[in-house]
DNA sequence: CCGAATTTAATTTTT
DNA sequence: TTAAATTCGG
């Protein structure tokens, strides 16, 4: 290809270009925030194509979402379509029309982009599974075709629920679906399986739980489905065991590239070396004859541990890869230590609050940029009041600017449940915003219902999709009916939908849902005759009428259910942007990108809007305004994670993340209490998070920091008014305190020099006895995390809270 | 078998 | 507060 007038070097610093130009071998490339990674890894995709002449289907790049991969993807087009116009045409691409540029766009679009391999882990080896999953032998002999369904985590629980109650009866109260769901996808994500599991279990609850485990294995396969563990579990057995195959992909993917690499898992970490040295250990691997493998990631942003990700697998990356034992430090590892993103003031707070954390691969974070303003931070009574608090900075910050635009605002928070009072906020000051996160659009009812229709279609075996619509809509089919027929199937060993459709088994039934039966079996042999011949859209539609999920939807005639037809809609949308992104469009195709798409894929960046999102999906974006609200003890940093120091440590990584987010200017606010459903306000005292930012950098209501606040005296104030009301708390309470204690009850406010310590137990004088599970910051910052009965762990200052101790002997 | 009414549990974070 | 699960009357 004639693209040799210019390079992909232009515009980079010293660093990023070296990380463009490496050709062969292990490359880590460690990039802070804001630090131009995804330049680098674009570029260096192109340099590839263009300069080393690599076939764009020898490459492979994994990002962590399909978001970040359209990003690569349409960046790529556009880098290499600019740099093909312009050696051709000699003229720059600026001056060209802009139908002339997406000839070329579509050009290489065709050419390059629909060759290369760029997608999430989960995508692209759901891909590869279509390939080859027929070659997988199980040890226990189950089996996959390659029309699998690729199940959620409702349509995996549902799955796991149904092996709990119906095969091993077991208490859900003993054996909660939900964690033991959560069990079998970290085993699953650790490589362990059942048998595995089983034998290296210490308790009996994990005897259960690898009982439980098996039999689900056994039921996905007998669905021909695959859970997302599996997407990636599959083919690392499956590499690990047939070596053509592996072989093969290890021939095909010369070049290797990792986005997030931070956020890697144990099963993604071993697909990588298996494609990557074949199968043999890396660090022996020496044919890196025009191969690499380059990965980049920031340990510091490593926020997904709960998935089982460990940033450890980042930082033995030079361990693992790189042979050359002399040269280690400069050959396979490159810093972006340069920040273009954010002001110096809000760099310096970010690198301050980090450096609280003990594990860390050395870094530092430069500024490029100038101090700009300071941080405010606000202190509110309550989650309203904060909600109002944002809005109010919004509307003064839009009123004095005249360039201003909602879409260059993020409001960022630790759960998606605290999205609800500030959209109320908005919406009351007439504010337009967008949630991103929270529930997907493919979660919804009527979306998988669908869904469910389609799957069906495709995998007759996917009974789990099966019993979502055998009755829906409404076709008198009912639970005693179903019941008989999933007993008939589990006797017999045959998927549900053989008994569904077999003409002896409706027959043998009463004449009311008989008649539904063969209503729904006429239907689905009537839309399996259509797939071949329609594209995905037409076949969304088409069950969508046929099957009278809209005319019911129309009869109902409720607002809710006119939503429910415009999802409908969205969903026909859906599939003919699919058909749009993709030549080679089939159904298979579209529920695969259905099953693996998230709520933040869709988000439209370029509309006028402020945008409300949680902080894990905050990662990688970059907004002029941030406001991070809810920083208390408890919220943020979550419960969760107070009795846990990596963990802790991981809540301060995702406060950095949340703060570098930020590029011109960073609001930060706390409540004094919070409603947690709706229901009793529970105090919140601030965020350690915030005593770790220096205080020179913040304006505002520096919290805990000597003085009297206003916190302090409300407090004081709750607690001498619990204290007249509730006068018999020392008499009650006195004849079960040791004589120590009956000195201290004469103390009348707080204790100073008090030390607590895990497992004391303590009387407050609202909540009651409890026991204090966690003790975190010491004197000035002191607060402790106490369960009482009957309640979530409350997070107490205990200088302030009405608390005594309480000798245990 | 269906729908309405009532109760219950739930809040980290997501491919 | 809300969604999902359970119960009860027709």
């Amino acid at each position: 290809m004639n693209l040799n007038n210019t390079n992909f070097l232009n515009g980079l610093n010293k660093n990023q270009s070296k990380a463009v130009q490496h050709f062969e071998g292990p490359l880590l490339v460690v990039a802070g925030a804001g630090s131009g990674k995804t330049r680098a890894l674009t570029h260096r995709i192109a340099h590839l194509i263009v300069e080393h002449n690599v076939d764009p289907s020898e490459i492979i790049a994994v990002t962590f979402t399909n978001k970040a991969a359209r990003e690569m993807k349409d960046r790529l087009e556009i880098l290499l379509a600019k740099r093909m116009a312009e050696s051709q045409l000699l003229k720059p691409w600026s001056s060209l029309e802009s139908i002339e540029k997406n000839e070329f766009r579509s050009k290489i679009y065709r050419q390059i982009n629909q060759e290369l391999w760029i997608g999430t882990f989960h995508a692209l080896f759901a891909k590869l599974l279509r390939y080859d999953i027929e070659k997988y032998k199980d040890k226990e002999g189950l089996s996959w075709t390659r029309f699998f369904s690729i199940y959620d985590e409702k349509d995996s629980l549902s799955l796991v629920k149904e092996i709990i109650l119906q095969d091993l009866q077991l208490d859900p109260k003993r054996f909660d679906p939900k964690k033991i769901r959560w069990s079998i996808s970290n085993a699953k994500n650790k490589g362990i399986l059942p048998e595995q599991l089983e034998r290296d279990a210490e308790s009996q609850r994990i005897k259960v739980i690898a009982q439980v485990y098996n039999l689900y294995r056994k039921a996905l396969s007998a669905n021909n489905s695959l859970d997302f563990d599996d997407l990636l579990l599959i083919p690392v057995q499956l590499l690990k065991q047939n070596h053509q195959v592996r072989e093969y992909w290890h021939q095909r993917f010369k070049h290797v590239l990792v986005d997030e690499y931070q956020d890697t898992n144990w099963t993604q970490y071993e697909l990588i070396k298996l494609i990557v040295s074949n199968g043999k250990n890396p660090s022996e691997f020496k044919n890196w004859e025009k191969r690499s493998v380059f990965v980049v990631g920031d340990a510091d942003q490593s926020i997904y541990s709960f998935r089982a990700a460990d940033f450890r697998i980042l930082m033995s990356f030079q361990n693992d890869f790189d042979n050359s034992t002399d040269s280690k430090v400069s050959n396979s590892l490159v810093k972006l230590e340069e920040n273009y993103r954010s002001t110096s003031t809000i760099l310096e707070a970010a690198n301050c609050l980090i450096e609280n954390n003990k594990e860390r691969l050395d870094k530092v974070l430069r500024a490029t940029r100038g101090k700009g303003e300071l941080i405010k931070l606000t202190k509110c009574d309550d989650e309203i009041a904060e909600a109002e608090a944002v809005v109010h900075r919004l509307r003064i910050i839009n009123a004095g600017d005249e360039t201003f635009s909602w879409g260059d605002v993020a409001v960022l928070y630790r759960t998606n449940a605290q999205s609800r009072v500030i959209e109320e906020s908005l919406v009351r000051w007439n504010i337009p915003y967008i949630v991103v996160g929270g529930l997907r659009f493919y979660d919804r009812r009527e979306i998988k219902d669908i869904i469910a229709y389609l799957k069906l279609l495709i995998n007759p075996s996917d009974s789990v999709s099966l019993l979502r619509i055998l009755n829906v809509p409404k076709r008198g089919i009912g639970k005693t009916t179903i019941q008989k027929f999933n007993d008939a199937a589990a006797e017999l060993g045959v998927p549900l939908w053989e008994i569904v459709s077999d003409p002896e088994a409706i027959r043998s039934l009463g004449g009311r849902s008989a008649k539904g039966l063969l209503e729904f079996q006429e239907l689905l042999t009537y839309l399996k005759n259509k797939v071949d011949q329609f594209a995905p859209s037409e076949l969304v539609q088409l069950v969508m009428e046929k099957s009278g999920y809209i005319s019911e939807l129309i009869a109902t005639a409720t607002d809710e259910a006119e939503e429910r037809r415009r999802n409908l809609q969205e969903l026909v949308n859906a599939a003919l942007q699919y058909q749009e992104d993709n030549e080679t469009a089939n159904l298979e195709g579209f529920l695969a990108s259905a099953a693996l798409a998230s709520d933040a894929d869709n988000k439209d960046t370029n509309s006028d809007r402020v945008t409300l999102m949680t902080l894990h999906s905050s990662k990688g974006l970059e907004f002029p305004i941030v406001c991070l609200v809810g920083l208390e003890q408890g919220l943020f940093p979550s419960y969760r994670s107070l009795d846990d120091p990596s963990s802790l440590e991981e809540e301060r990584r995702l406060c950095y993340v949340g703060l570098t987010r930020a590029k011109e200017r960073l609001f930060l606010f706390h409540a004094l209490e919070r409603r947690l459903w709706g229901g009793m306000r529970e105090p919140s005292i601030a965020s350690n998070f915030l005593t770790e930012i220096p205080s020179d950098l913040i304006e505002g209501d520096l919290p805990l920091s000597g003085g009297t606040s206003l916190r302090r005296e409300r407090n004081f104030e709750r607690l001498t008014r619990i204290d007249r009301h509730n006068n018999n708390f020392d008499s009650r309470q006195s004849s079960t305190l040791s004589p120590s204690n009956a000195v201290r009850k004469t103390f009348s406010g707080p204790m100073p020099g008090q030390s607590w310590s895990i497992g004391d137990k303590v009387v407050h004088s609202f909540f009651g006895t409890g026991q204090i599970t966690h003790v975190f910051g010491k004197e000035e910052k002191i607060s402790l995390a106490i369960k009482f009965d009957g309640m979530s762990p409350k997070i107490l200052d205990p200088r302030l809270a009405p608390i005594k101790l309480i000798k245990d002997n």
